[in-house]
DNA sequence: GATACAGTAGATAAAAATATCCATAGATAA
DNA sequence: TTATCTATGGATATTTTTATCTACTGTATC
């Protein structure tokens, strides 16, 4: 749980896409190195990856060179784009109380110091996009640490091209 | 799943910490009572109220009579408090790649856009108190959705003073 | 004291979220 | 063509969250 109290899966997503956002454009990277950078379980990293796809976020390609990549410019890919396709529901009227109507005029308790913040949260989910990630802080992530893990590991078990194969023949 | 992503258990917090803030300062009220006007299921509110007990946000009384109640104004009582006591960690600084160090020496890739909606969130729920609740939407709440259907249920199966003992018994 | 009320405590059950596994299909390279 | 790489799709397992149940203790009223 982090702190806006975002589910793992919300979490895992935005990882993973902004990973995707520092990729030189075009650049596909595999479920496995993705994986590795942003510590998302494989299997799990991959179901949230296709719906990426299906939701026309992002592309994927099969085979050897394959893998995900934006599918689309990074400032055009919002935080509410991706929370939503992993089920975040954008309720800028959404009652803390449950009640149907929850308005200004028909407040439940919690209304009016609730949906100040609330629809702060939603506005900047809207506005902030892949872009804002890019621009930053690129140059301060010379290899990720689990990549880093990784070739380490891969140099250890000499020859092999891929650390992840050499671990599992071990 | 509400906006900003309250866990069932913190919106069910929040709700019945809200509806203690509406009673008469002093009143306690029954973890019946309190469900049937916040929809929380009982025994689940019984053991979060219990949490509020023990963290002294709440006092309680057993017995005829008995209920819970606020155990201090409710201006001295925060969102994040109430947050706290159902595991809500705060932290300021905590980061979407789940990085030991983050900050701004030292960015995650959604360092800076995300924490500046963080911090917002943070603020807010140490500043927003119960006392904010009372102030503006008491006068909306004659009787809460349940609380009447309770009553007209209570009228239907005559004479039994308790709503609740009369629907059991049918 | 007996009775009914109301919270306490902890066990158990059900549901949802998270994580893993396996068998396939498409794509590239040799 | 064959072997290898990599995503797809769906099944299954694990864990956490949410919800319910039961026995108990304290308190007030009669």
């Amino acid at each position: 749980m982090i702190s806006i109290n975002l589910s793992h899966t919300a979490e895992y997503a935005l990882r993973a896409m902004s990973w995707l956002a520092l990729l030189p454009a075009g650049k596909a990277v595999t479920a496995h190195e993705l994986s590795d950078a942003t510590f998302v379980p494989v299997h799990y990293l991959l179901k949230i990856m296709r719906q990426m796809v299906s939701a026309g976020l992002v592309t994927s390609a099969k085979g050897h060179g394959g893998g995900f990549a934006l599918a689309k410019p990074a400032k055009r890919i919002s935080y509410m784009n991706i929370l939503a396709v992993v089920g975040y529901d954008a309720h800028p009227n959404q009652c803390v109380f449950g009640w149907g109507k929850c308005n200004s005029a028909n407040p439940c308790p919690m209304h009016d110091s609730w949906s100040a913040i609330n629809q702060e949260f939603q506005e900047w989910a809207e506005k902030t996009t892949l872009a804002q990630i890019r621009e930053g802080t690129t140059e301060m992530l010379p290899m990720p640490p689990a990549a880093a893990r990784r070739a380490r590991k891969s140099a250890l078990e000499k020859g092999v091209s891929r650390g992840r194969k050499a671990a599992e023949e071990k």
